[in-house]
DNA sequence: CTCGAAATGTTATATTATAACTTTACGTTC
DNA sequence: GAACGTAAAGTTATAATATAACATTTCGAG
């Protein structure tokens, strides 16, 4: 199904990337990380992450709704909610704070300091996991006697292909 | 009207600390950032940032408002996000995306990365404006070509304090 | 097959934020 | 100091995001 992903996908995505193929690695892993913790990735909760991976660009609760409603009579606000929660709870999602949406998680099951760097002109996030940045922050909060917990780290830009064509809101 | 504050106030406050100075204090480097820039602190925006200074927790926009509206009638969301857009727009404060909740900033006018330490236990935010954090942000987003414009740094956990006593949710 | 727990459906509402238009305040010019 | 123009604040309505609470259905374990 895919050719690409030797190693995680934590670039920004070239225009006319194998999309399809992310859709699927990215199923077949949330379907694993599922079979090994016994949590049972639903019809509905499986629909919801294809349609979070329909793009590298987080969405909001409420497009996942809009788009789920077309196929799934009865979808409320709750549905999409309980699904997000699901799958945040299990590392196969991520939210973005700064946008109020969701974005999937690359590498599930793995580190997870949650960092991104997220275009504000296409909209896509990367999620990065750069080391140097978790011991940086890791250190100056230890000099100050803070126990992490969770990391936020949002980073608003330009991706490189942005960058280039100096083009506004397409999508990935 | 205050003793501290040589350095800016970035560490989590000891209980009782001079509160009040770190209210005076606030407000008078509000003023000289407005005076030199013409804008017009005035005394709704002057009020609203007095009620984020009340303590070093972010506070959120209705709870402003609730505060303001017992003695301001006619106090509006608008009125309360009005105020805020303004005091964000110089710098004097900060949004905590992942409360959805406002701060005041120790060193308005200065550098600006946005980083914060939040305590879980009783709510307080320490910016820091650590400067091997962002090197280390800059040189990874160098690396992939991205071109960061703004970072939100957010880190939950444990202040000194709380870790201690093993406190909850009160406030400073 | 039955039971119990997990998942989903359903209704209502809380919380956060902004749009759009009106009125008031206030500095500037004459 | 009167007239004007702009910035600020008032006012009403509504958009966007998120959760509470309870009913029903699904589904695997026994």
């Amino acid at each position: 199904m895919s050719a690409k992903r030797a190693e995680p996908d934590v670039a920004f995505p070239q225009a006319g990337h194998d999309h399809r193929g992310c859709i699927a690695d990215a199923l077949r892993l949330a379907e694993q990380v599922c079979a090994e913790r016994g949590a049972r990735l639903t019809r509905l909760r499986r629909r919801v992450f294809e349609l979070i991976w329909s793009s590298h660009a987080p969405v909001g609760a409420y497009e996942l709704l809009r788009r789920l409603g077309k196929e799934h009579a009865g979808a409320a606000p709750p549905t999409v909610y309980r699904a997000l929660d699901f799958l945040r709870e299990h590392g196969l999602i991520h939210r973005i704070e700064s946008l109020n949406a969701f974005v999937g998680c690359c590498t599930p099951g793995r580190s997870h300091a949650g960092q991104f760097l997220i275009c504000r002109a296409c909209g896509v996030a990367a999620e990065i996991d750069d080391p140097r940045v978790n011991a940086a922050i890791e250190r100056r909060a230890g000099e100050m006697g803070f126990a992490v917990h969770h990391k936020t780290i949002e980073v608003e830009g330009l991706c490189p292909p942005c960058l280039e064509h100096g083009k506004e809101k397409s999508d990935a």
